[in-house]
DNA sequence: TTGGCAAATGAGTGAGGATTCATTAGAGTT
DNA sequence: AACTCTAATGAATCCTCACTCATTTGCCAA
Protein backbone atom coordinates (compact mmCIF):
# COMPACT_ATOMS: atom_id res chain seq x y z
CA UNK A 1 0.00 0.00 0.00
CA UNK A 2 2.55 2.41 1.08
CA UNK A 3 5.95 0.50 0.04
CA UNK A 4 8.82 3.62 0.26
CA UNK A 5 11.45 1.32 -1.81
CA UNK A 6 9.84 -0.10 -5.06
CA UNK A 7 12.09 -3.33 -5.18
CA UNK A 8 10.65 -5.04 -8.22
CA UNK A 9 7.75 -6.65 -5.78
CA UNK A 10 8.72 -10.01 -6.42
CA UNK A 11 12.12 -10.57 -5.10
CA UNK A 12 13.33 -11.79 -1.55
CA UNK A 13 14.63 -8.60 0.48
CA UNK A 14 18.55 -9.07 0.50
CA UNK A 15 19.01 -10.16 4.21
CA UNK A 16 16.59 -12.44 5.64
CA UNK A 17 12.72 -13.73 5.50
CA UNK A 18 10.47 -14.67 2.74
CA UNK A 19 10.32 -18.20 2.63
CA UNK A 20 11.64 -18.08 6.43
CA UNK A 21 8.68 -17.84 8.05
CA UNK A 22 10.36 -17.79 11.80
CA UNK A 23 9.28 -21.29 11.69
CA UNK A 24 10.17 -21.32 15.45
CA UNK A 25 7.13 -22.11 18.25
CA UNK A 26 5.49 -23.69 14.90
CA UNK A 27 3.50 -20.43 13.91
CA UNK A 28 1.01 -20.02 17.30
CA UNK A 29 2.68 -16.31 17.30
CA UNK A 30 1.65 -16.24 13.25
CA UNK A 31 -1.81 -17.44 14.48
CA UNK A 32 -1.90 -14.66 16.98
CA UNK A 33 -1.32 -12.12 14.74
CA UNK A 34 -4.25 -12.99 12.63
CA UNK A 35 -6.11 -12.93 15.24
CA UNK A 36 -5.06 -9.64 16.39
CA UNK A 37 -5.82 -8.39 12.99
CA UNK A 38 -8.77 -9.49 12.54
CA UNK A 39 -10.15 -8.45 15.75
CA UNK A 40 -8.91 -4.78 15.38
CA UNK A 41 -9.95 -4.74 11.76
CA UNK A 42 -13.04 -5.54 12.36
CA UNK A 43 -13.90 -2.95 15.53
CA UNK A 44 -12.04 0.10 13.46
CA UNK A 45 -11.82 -0.50 9.65
CA UNK A 46 -8.45 -1.25 8.07
CA UNK A 47 -7.48 2.35 7.05
CA UNK A 48 -7.63 2.97 10.60
CA UNK A 49 -5.58 0.24 12.18
CA UNK A 50 -2.22 0.66 12.27
CA UNK A 51 -0.15 -2.23 13.05
CA UNK A 52 1.42 -1.01 15.72
CA UNK A 53 -2.29 -1.52 17.39
CA UNK A 54 -2.59 -4.74 15.76
CA UNK A 55 1.17 -5.83 17.32
CA UNK A 56 -0.25 -4.36 20.56
CA UNK A 57 -3.54 -6.79 20.51
CA UNK A 58 -0.81 -9.86 19.82
CA UNK A 59 1.07 -8.94 22.41
CA UNK A 60 4.17 -8.55 20.05
CA UNK A 61 6.78 -5.94 18.93
CA UNK A 62 5.40 -3.83 15.38
CA UNK A 63 8.35 -5.40 14.15
CA UNK A 64 7.44 -8.95 13.89
CA UNK A 65 4.54 -8.62 12.29
CA UNK A 66 6.90 -8.14 9.42
CA UNK A 67 8.54 -11.60 9.98
CA UNK A 68 5.54 -13.39 9.41
CA UNK A 69 4.07 -10.70 6.50
CA UNK A 70 5.27 -9.08 4.02
CA UNK A 71 3.21 -6.42 4.98
CA UNK A 72 0.16 -4.59 6.40
CA UNK A 73 -2.07 -5.86 3.31
CA UNK A 74 -0.78 -9.52 3.62
CA UNK A 75 -2.25 -10.17 7.22
CA UNK A 76 -5.82 -9.27 5.73
CA UNK A 77 -5.41 -11.16 3.11
CA UNK A 78 -3.79 -14.11 4.43
CA UNK A 79 -7.22 -13.86 7.32
CA UNK A 80 -9.56 -13.97 4.47
CA UNK A 81 -7.79 -16.58 2.27
CA UNK A 82 -7.70 -18.65 5.16
CA UNK A 83 -11.78 -17.97 6.25
CA UNK A 84 -12.99 -18.96 2.70
CA UNK A 85 -10.33 -21.82 2.52
CA UNK A 86 -11.97 -23.47 5.41
CA UNK A 87 -15.51 -22.45 4.62
CA UNK A 88 -15.00 -24.47 0.61
CA UNK A 89 -13.35 -27.76 2.70
CA UNK A 90 -16.28 -27.44 4.79
CA UNK A 91 -18.62 -27.06 2.22
CA UNK A 92 -17.04 -29.57 -0.33
CA UNK A 93 -17.50 -32.54 3.15
CA UNK A 94 -21.49 -31.22 3.70
CA UNK A 95 -22.00 -32.20 -0.31
CA UNK A 96 -20.55 -35.41 0.00
CA UNK A 97 -23.18 -36.08 2.47
CA UNK A 98 -26.18 -34.00 0.80
CA UNK A 99 -26.88 -34.52 -2.73
CA UNK A 100 -29.91 -33.70 -3.97
CA UNK A 101 -29.72 -30.04 -5.20
CA UNK A 102 -32.35 -28.66 -2.92
CA UNK A 103 -30.68 -29.77 0.07
CA UNK A 104 -27.01 -28.75 -1.47
CA UNK A 105 -28.89 -25.10 -2.05
CA UNK A 106 -29.96 -25.52 2.65
CA UNK A 107 -26.37 -26.80 3.20
CA UNK A 108 -24.81 -23.67 1.39
CA UNK A 109 -27.06 -21.06 2.91
CA UNK A 110 -26.81 -22.69 6.43
CA UNK A 111 -22.69 -23.02 6.46
CA UNK A 112 -22.64 -19.15 5.63
CA UNK A 113 -24.52 -18.01 8.06
CA UNK A 114 -23.12 -20.67 10.71
CA UNK A 115 -19.30 -19.79 10.20
CA UNK A 116 -20.92 -15.99 10.64
CA UNK A 117 -21.71 -16.57 13.79
CA UNK A 118 -18.61 -18.63 14.77
CA UNK A 119 -16.47 -15.84 14.87
CA UNK A 120 -18.47 -12.53 15.00
CA UNK A 121 -14.71 -10.59 14.04
CA UNK A 122 -14.76 -12.10 10.88
CA UNK A 123 -18.06 -11.71 10.02
CA UNK A 124 -17.65 -8.35 10.30
CA UNK A 125 -14.36 -8.09 8.32
CA UNK A 126 -15.95 -9.50 5.64
CA UNK A 127 -19.40 -7.73 5.50
CA UNK A 128 -17.14 -4.46 5.23
CA UNK A 129 -13.25 -4.79 4.52
CA UNK A 130 -13.99 -6.81 1.79
CA UNK A 131 -16.22 -4.78 0.41
CA UNK A 132 -13.52 -2.21 0.01
CA UNK A 133 -12.27 -1.09 -3.53
CA UNK A 134 -8.63 -0.66 -2.37
CA UNK A 135 -7.34 -2.16 -5.45
CA UNK A 136 -5.15 -5.26 -3.75
CA UNK A 137 -8.41 -6.18 -1.37
CA UNK A 138 -10.69 -6.05 -4.79
CA UNK A 139 -8.93 -8.06 -6.52
CA UNK A 140 -8.80 -11.38 -4.76
CA UNK A 141 -12.16 -10.87 -2.66
CA UNK A 142 -13.28 -10.97 -6.34
CA UNK A 143 -11.64 -14.13 -7.02
CA UNK A 144 -13.51 -15.70 -3.69
CA UNK A 145 -16.55 -14.24 -4.61
CA UNK A 146 -16.17 -15.73 -7.90
CA UNK A 147 -15.85 -18.97 -6.84
CA UNK A 148 -18.39 -19.36 -4.27
CA UNK A 149 -21.35 -17.97 -7.17
CA UNK A 150 -19.68 -20.82 -9.00
CA UNK A 151 -20.61 -23.16 -6.83
CA UNK A 152 -24.11 -22.09 -6.82
CA UNK A 153 -24.73 -22.15 -9.86
CA UNK A 154 -23.15 -25.50 -10.76
CA UNK A 155 -26.02 -27.02 -8.13
CA UNK A 156 -28.74 -24.83 -9.64
CA UNK A 157 -27.94 -25.67 -13.10
CA UNK A 158 -27.93 -29.43 -11.75
CA UNK A 159 -31.09 -28.93 -10.46
CA UNK A 160 -32.06 -27.56 -13.60
CA UNK A 161 -31.27 -30.37 -15.47
CA UNK A 162 -32.88 -32.87 -13.28
CA UNK A 163 -36.27 -31.14 -12.96
CA UNK A 164 -36.25 -29.85 -9.66
CA UNK A 165 -36.03 -25.90 -10.14
CA UNK A 166 -37.48 -23.99 -13.51
CA UNK A 167 -35.41 -24.31 -16.60
CA UNK A 168 -36.74 -20.70 -17.49
CA UNK A 169 -34.48 -18.65 -14.99
CA UNK A 170 -30.94 -18.10 -15.84
CA UNK A 171 -29.00 -19.79 -13.08
CA UNK A 172 -26.38 -17.01 -12.95
CA UNK A 173 -29.37 -14.76 -11.76
CA UNK A 174 -30.46 -17.29 -9.23
CA UNK A 175 -27.30 -17.74 -7.86
CA UNK A 176 -26.62 -14.43 -7.30
CA UNK A 177 -29.81 -13.63 -5.76
CA UNK A 178 -29.16 -16.99 -3.71
CA UNK A 179 -25.90 -14.99 -2.25
CA UNK A 180 -27.14 -11.53 -2.06
CA UNK A 181 -30.06 -12.77 -0.17
CA UNK A 182 -27.78 -14.63 2.41
CA UNK A 183 -25.59 -12.12 2.79
CA UNK A 184 -27.66 -9.30 3.54
CA UNK A 185 -29.22 -10.93 5.90
CA UNK A 186 -26.36 -11.66 7.06
CA UNK A 187 -25.40 -8.33 7.19
CA UNK A 188 -28.03 -7.00 8.82
CA UNK A 189 -27.41 -9.39 11.90
CA UNK A 190 -23.88 -8.19 12.16
CA UNK A 191 -24.54 -4.84 11.78
CA UNK A 192 -27.38 -4.63 14.36
CA UNK A 193 -25.91 -6.94 16.69
CA UNK A 194 -28.83 -9.34 16.03
CA UNK A 195 -28.05 -13.14 17.05
CA UNK A 196 -30.06 -15.27 14.74
CA UNK A 197 -30.24 -19.20 14.43
CA UNK A 198 -28.25 -19.84 11.48
CA UNK A 199 -30.66 -22.98 10.82
CA UNK A 200 -33.91 -21.56 10.92
CA UNK A 201 -32.55 -18.30 8.93
CA UNK A 202 -30.79 -20.41 6.12
CA UNK A 203 -34.54 -22.61 5.91
CA UNK A 204 -36.77 -19.25 5.26
CA UNK A 205 -34.31 -17.73 2.31
CA UNK A 206 -34.57 -21.41 0.37
CA UNK A 207 -38.07 -21.07 1.48
CA UNK A 208 -38.07 -17.86 -0.18
CA UNK A 209 -36.30 -18.79 -2.95
CA UNK A 210 -37.64 -21.99 -3.68
CA UNK A 211 -41.21 -21.17 -3.19
CA UNK A 212 -41.72 -17.46 -3.84
CA UNK A 213 -43.84 -15.17 -2.08
CA UNK A 214 -46.58 -15.12 -4.43
CA UNK A 215 -49.91 -16.69 -3.68
CA UNK A 216 -50.69 -17.13 -7.34
CA UNK A 217 -50.16 -20.73 -8.78
CA UNK A 218 -49.89 -22.81 -5.51
CA UNK A 219 -51.94 -24.73 -3.77
CA UNK B 1 -11.38 12.12 10.53
CA UNK B 2 -8.23 13.50 11.86
CA UNK B 3 -9.13 16.63 13.10
CA UNK B 4 -6.20 18.39 14.58
CA UNK B 5 -7.92 20.26 17.27
CA UNK B 6 -10.86 18.94 18.79
CA UNK B 7 -12.82 22.23 18.87
CA UNK B 8 -16.22 20.97 20.28
CA UNK B 9 -17.25 19.88 17.06
CA UNK B 10 -19.87 21.31 16.66
CA UNK B 11 -19.27 25.09 16.91
CA UNK B 12 -18.77 27.24 14.13
CA UNK B 13 -14.85 28.40 13.20
CA UNK B 14 -13.65 31.77 14.67
CA UNK B 15 -13.16 33.03 11.24
CA UNK B 16 -16.13 32.97 8.33
CA UNK B 17 -17.57 29.82 6.74
CA UNK B 18 -20.39 27.30 8.55
CA UNK B 19 -23.33 28.64 7.57
CA UNK B 20 -21.64 30.67 4.66
CA UNK B 21 -21.39 28.80 1.89
CA UNK B 22 -19.72 30.92 -0.66
CA UNK B 23 -23.17 31.29 -2.50
CA UNK B 24 -20.86 32.76 -4.97
CA UNK B 25 -22.01 31.22 -8.60
CA UNK B 26 -24.67 29.34 -6.77
CA UNK B 27 -22.85 26.26 -6.19
CA UNK B 28 -21.58 25.08 -9.34
CA UNK B 29 -17.95 24.29 -7.95
CA UNK B 30 -20.08 23.04 -5.01
CA UNK B 31 -21.51 20.44 -7.40
CA UNK B 32 -18.07 20.03 -9.39
CA UNK B 33 -16.34 19.18 -5.88
CA UNK B 34 -19.46 16.61 -5.62
CA UNK B 35 -18.79 14.91 -8.36
CA UNK B 36 -14.96 14.93 -8.74
CA UNK B 37 -15.31 13.60 -5.29
CA UNK B 38 -17.03 10.42 -6.27
CA UNK B 39 -15.44 9.93 -9.25
CA UNK B 40 -11.79 10.06 -7.41
CA UNK B 41 -13.28 7.82 -4.79
CA UNK B 42 -14.78 5.35 -6.86
CA UNK B 43 -11.60 5.09 -8.28
CA UNK B 44 -9.24 4.65 -5.76
CA UNK B 45 -11.41 4.39 -2.55
CA UNK B 46 -11.68 6.96 0.16
CA UNK B 47 -8.36 6.29 2.16
CA UNK B 48 -6.62 6.36 -0.80
CA UNK B 49 -8.49 9.70 -2.41
CA UNK B 50 -5.74 12.11 -1.08
CA UNK B 51 -7.97 15.67 -0.97
CA UNK B 52 -5.29 16.94 -3.39
CA UNK B 53 -6.80 14.75 -5.86
CA UNK B 54 -10.31 15.44 -5.56
CA UNK B 55 -9.52 19.03 -5.65
CA UNK B 56 -7.39 19.00 -8.72
CA UNK B 57 -10.12 16.77 -10.53
CA UNK B 58 -12.54 19.27 -9.43
CA UNK B 59 -10.30 22.40 -10.40
CA UNK B 60 -10.18 23.98 -7.25
CA UNK B 61 -7.30 24.69 -4.72
CA UNK B 62 -7.28 21.97 -2.53
CA UNK B 63 -8.13 25.05 0.27
CA UNK B 64 -11.14 25.46 -2.00
CA UNK B 65 -12.94 22.11 -0.45
CA UNK B 66 -12.70 23.64 3.17
CA UNK B 67 -15.35 26.83 1.91
CA UNK B 68 -18.03 24.53 0.91
CA UNK B 69 -17.30 21.04 3.34
CA UNK B 70 -16.13 20.88 7.01
CA UNK B 71 -14.37 17.79 6.29
CA UNK B 72 -13.51 15.11 3.66
CA UNK B 73 -15.55 13.12 5.18
CA UNK B 74 -18.57 15.23 5.03
CA UNK B 75 -17.54 15.57 1.15
CA UNK B 76 -18.65 11.88 0.79
CA UNK B 77 -21.69 11.86 3.47
CA UNK B 78 -23.29 14.81 1.38
CA UNK B 79 -23.01 13.08 -1.96
CA UNK B 80 -24.62 10.04 -0.92
CA UNK B 81 -27.16 11.85 1.15
CA UNK B 82 -27.82 13.39 -2.21
CA UNK B 83 -28.12 10.08 -3.68
CA UNK B 84 -30.83 8.70 -1.32
CA UNK B 85 -32.86 11.53 -1.42
CA UNK B 86 -33.05 11.16 -5.16
CA UNK B 87 -34.29 7.57 -5.24
CA UNK B 88 -36.39 8.02 -2.57
CA UNK B 89 -38.40 11.27 -4.21
CA UNK B 90 -38.01 9.21 -7.72
CA UNK B 91 -39.18 6.24 -5.64
CA UNK B 92 -42.64 8.47 -4.25
CA UNK B 93 -43.23 9.75 -7.77
CA UNK B 94 -43.49 5.90 -9.04
CA UNK B 95 -45.69 4.87 -6.06
CA UNK B 96 -47.77 7.39 -6.79
CA UNK B 97 -48.46 5.78 -10.08
CA UNK B 98 -47.96 2.17 -9.26
CA UNK B 99 -50.56 1.36 -6.28
CA UNK B 100 -50.69 -3.05 -6.45
CA UNK B 101 -47.56 -4.29 -3.74
CA UNK B 102 -46.11 -6.56 -6.73
CA UNK B 103 -45.97 -3.57 -9.49
CA UNK B 104 -44.22 -1.90 -6.42
CA UNK B 105 -41.57 -3.99 -5.60
CA UNK B 106 -40.98 -4.25 -9.20
CA UNK B 107 -40.37 -0.45 -9.15
CA UNK B 108 -38.54 -0.37 -6.58
CA UNK B 109 -36.15 -3.10 -8.61
CA UNK B 110 -36.31 -1.26 -11.58
CA UNK B 111 -35.38 2.25 -10.17
CA UNK B 112 -32.31 1.13 -7.57
CA UNK B 113 -30.82 -0.72 -11.03
CA UNK B 114 -31.81 2.31 -12.82
CA UNK B 115 -29.94 4.98 -10.61
CA UNK B 116 -26.93 2.79 -10.91
CA UNK B 117 -26.78 2.54 -14.49
CA UNK B 118 -26.79 6.29 -14.86
CA UNK B 119 -24.18 7.05 -12.45
CA UNK B 120 -21.13 4.29 -12.58
CA UNK B 121 -18.79 6.34 -10.57
CA UNK B 122 -21.63 6.60 -7.56
CA UNK B 123 -22.67 2.92 -8.25
CA UNK B 124 -19.12 1.73 -7.24
CA UNK B 125 -19.44 4.40 -4.46
CA UNK B 126 -22.25 2.89 -3.21
CA UNK B 127 -21.19 -0.99 -3.33
CA UNK B 128 -17.49 -0.22 -1.79
CA UNK B 129 -17.06 2.53 0.12
CA UNK B 130 -20.65 2.78 1.62
CA UNK B 131 -19.83 -0.77 3.39
CA UNK B 132 -17.10 0.50 5.40
CA UNK B 133 -16.89 0.18 8.88
CA UNK B 134 -15.00 3.47 9.49
CA UNK B 135 -17.50 4.69 12.17
CA UNK B 136 -18.55 8.16 10.20
CA UNK B 137 -19.67 6.09 7.07
CA UNK B 138 -21.45 3.10 9.12
CA UNK B 139 -23.30 5.62 10.82
CA UNK B 140 -25.48 7.24 8.10
CA UNK B 141 -24.99 4.55 5.57
CA UNK B 142 -26.78 2.17 8.05
CA UNK B 143 -29.33 4.92 8.19
CA UNK B 144 -30.31 4.53 4.53
CA UNK B 145 -30.04 1.10 4.59
CA UNK B 146 -33.17 1.19 7.18
CA UNK B 147 -34.78 3.79 5.55
CA UNK B 148 -34.87 1.19 2.05
CA UNK B 149 -35.52 -1.78 3.77
CA UNK B 150 -38.18 -0.42 5.66
CA UNK B 151 -40.07 0.74 2.52
CA UNK B 152 -39.66 -2.81 0.89
CA UNK B 153 -41.17 -4.36 4.46
CA UNK B 154 -44.63 -2.23 4.34
CA UNK B 155 -44.64 -3.26 0.73
CA UNK B 156 -44.52 -6.58 1.24
CA UNK B 157 -47.40 -6.21 4.60
CA UNK B 158 -49.66 -4.60 2.26
CA UNK B 159 -49.06 -7.50 -0.14
CA UNK B 160 -50.07 -9.81 2.42
CA UNK B 161 -52.56 -8.09 3.59
CA UNK B 162 -54.29 -7.97 0.28
CA UNK B 163 -53.61 -11.44 -0.33
CA UNK B 164 -51.39 -10.74 -2.97
CA UNK B 165 -48.10 -12.39 -0.96
CA UNK B 166 -47.89 -15.48 0.95
CA UNK B 167 -48.14 -15.16 4.94
CA UNK B 168 -46.43 -17.49 6.27
CA UNK B 169 -42.80 -15.46 5.69
CA UNK B 170 -41.65 -12.93 7.77
CA UNK B 171 -41.89 -9.24 5.99
CA UNK B 172 -38.22 -8.63 7.54
CA UNK B 173 -36.81 -11.60 6.12
CA UNK B 174 -38.25 -10.91 2.36
CA UNK B 175 -37.27 -7.23 2.18
CA UNK B 176 -33.86 -8.17 2.97
CA UNK B 177 -33.98 -11.02 0.46
CA UNK B 178 -34.55 -8.67 -2.21
CA UNK B 179 -33.00 -6.06 -1.33
CA UNK B 180 -29.70 -8.52 -0.77
CA UNK B 181 -30.45 -9.72 -4.35
CA UNK B 182 -30.60 -6.40 -6.33
CA UNK B 183 -27.93 -5.16 -4.37
CA UNK B 184 -25.31 -8.50 -5.31
CA UNK B 185 -26.39 -8.32 -8.89
CA UNK B 186 -25.77 -4.97 -8.80
CA UNK B 187 -22.43 -5.65 -7.52
CA UNK B 188 -21.82 -8.28 -10.02
CA UNK B 189 -22.51 -6.09 -12.70
CA UNK B 190 -20.23 -3.30 -11.35
CA UNK B 191 -17.27 -5.44 -10.38
CA UNK B 192 -17.24 -7.09 -13.48
CA UNK B 193 -17.90 -3.83 -15.76
CA UNK B 194 -20.99 -5.50 -17.31
CA UNK B 195 -24.03 -3.61 -18.94
CA UNK B 196 -27.31 -4.68 -18.26
CA UNK B 197 -30.87 -3.83 -18.83
CA UNK B 198 -32.48 -2.64 -15.80
CA UNK B 199 -36.05 -3.38 -16.82
CA UNK B 200 -35.15 -7.03 -17.70
CA UNK B 201 -33.15 -7.60 -14.81
CA UNK B 202 -35.76 -6.33 -12.26
CA UNK B 203 -37.98 -8.43 -13.78
CA UNK B 204 -36.12 -11.33 -13.19
CA UNK B 205 -35.97 -10.86 -10.14
CA UNK B 206 -39.14 -10.33 -8.68
CA UNK B 207 -40.09 -13.24 -10.88
CA UNK B 208 -37.99 -15.10 -8.60
CA UNK B 209 -38.73 -13.67 -5.50
CA UNK B 210 -42.40 -13.90 -6.43
CA UNK B 211 -42.34 -17.18 -8.40
CA UNK B 212 -39.30 -19.22 -6.62
CA UNK B 213 -37.78 -21.35 -8.55
CA UNK B 214 -39.28 -24.63 -7.41
CA UNK B 215 -41.33 -26.82 -10.31
CA UNK B 216 -42.94 -28.30 -6.92
CA UNK B 217 -46.69 -26.96 -6.31
CA UNK B 218 -46.91 -24.79 -9.61
CA UNK B 219 -48.77 -25.02 -12.57
C1' DT C 1 -8.80 55.22 -8.61
C1' DT C 2 -9.43 53.60 -4.51
C1' DG C 3 -11.68 50.81 -0.92
C1' DG C 4 -13.86 47.06 0.62
C1' DC C 5 -15.49 42.52 0.49
C1' DA C 6 -16.20 37.78 -0.90
C1' DA C 7 -14.06 33.91 -2.94
C1' DA C 8 -10.12 31.35 -3.99
C1' DT C 9 -5.42 30.04 -3.57
C1' DG C 10 -1.63 26.92 -2.23
C1' DA C 11 2.53 26.71 0.63
C1' DG C 12 3.24 25.30 5.23
C1' DT C 13 2.33 22.77 9.62
C1' DG C 14 1.87 18.89 12.36
C1' DA C 15 0.22 14.22 12.82
C1' DG C 16 0.13 9.76 11.97
C1' DG C 17 1.87 5.57 10.64
C1' DA C 18 4.21 1.82 7.54
C1' DT C 19 8.43 -0.14 7.32
C1' DT C 20 13.37 -0.74 8.52
C1' DC C 21 17.35 -2.28 10.97
C1' DA C 22 20.81 -2.00 14.60
C1' DT C 23 20.53 -4.20 18.81
C1' DT C 24 19.19 -7.53 22.38
C1' DA C 25 17.48 -11.91 24.21
C1' DG C 26 17.42 -16.99 24.13
C1' DA C 27 18.64 -21.40 23.24
C1' DG C 28 21.67 -24.61 22.03
C1' DT C 29 26.61 -26.30 21.32
C1' DT C 30 31.25 -27.06 22.15
C1' DA D 1 32.27 -19.55 29.63
C1' DA D 2 32.54 -18.32 24.82
C1' DC D 3 30.25 -18.79 20.30
C1' DT D 4 26.57 -18.88 16.98
C1' DC D 5 22.20 -18.55 15.09
C1' DT D 6 17.56 -17.45 15.10
C1' DA D 7 13.65 -14.79 16.78
C1' DA D 8 12.09 -10.60 18.56
C1' DT D 9 12.31 -5.84 19.68
C1' DG D 10 11.08 -0.95 19.21
C1' DA D 11 13.12 3.54 18.29
C1' DA D 12 14.15 6.08 14.23
C1' DT D 13 13.21 7.20 9.45
C1' DC D 14 10.76 9.11 5.95
C1' DC D 15 6.43 9.88 3.73
C1' DT D 16 1.94 11.07 3.02
C1' DC D 17 -1.83 13.75 3.96
C1' DA D 18 -5.79 16.68 6.23
C1' DC D 19 -6.39 21.02 7.27
C1' DT D 20 -5.05 26.16 8.12
C1' DC D 21 -4.34 30.83 7.07
C1' DA D 22 -1.71 34.75 5.24
C1' DT D 23 -2.05 36.40 0.77
C1' DT D 24 -4.02 37.30 -3.74
C1' DT D 25 -7.72 37.92 -7.15
C1' DG D 26 -11.80 39.85 -8.98
C1' DC D 27 -15.67 42.74 -8.60
C1' DC D 28 -18.50 46.42 -7.69
C1' DA D 29 -19.49 50.82 -5.96
C1' DA D 30 -18.22 55.31 -4.26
Amino acid sequence: MKRRVDKSETDSPPQVRELGRPSGAQGEKYQRILDAAVEVIAERGYFNSPVSAIAARAGVADGTIYLYFKNKDDVLRTAIDVTYGKFHDQLEEQFRIVRDPKGQLEAIARLHLESAAVNRSMAILMQTEMRQSAKFIAEFSHKHLVRYIQVVREVVRRGQQEGCFRQDVSDGVVAHCLFGAIDELLSSAVFTGREYDAKATAAQVIDVVLNGIGTVGRA
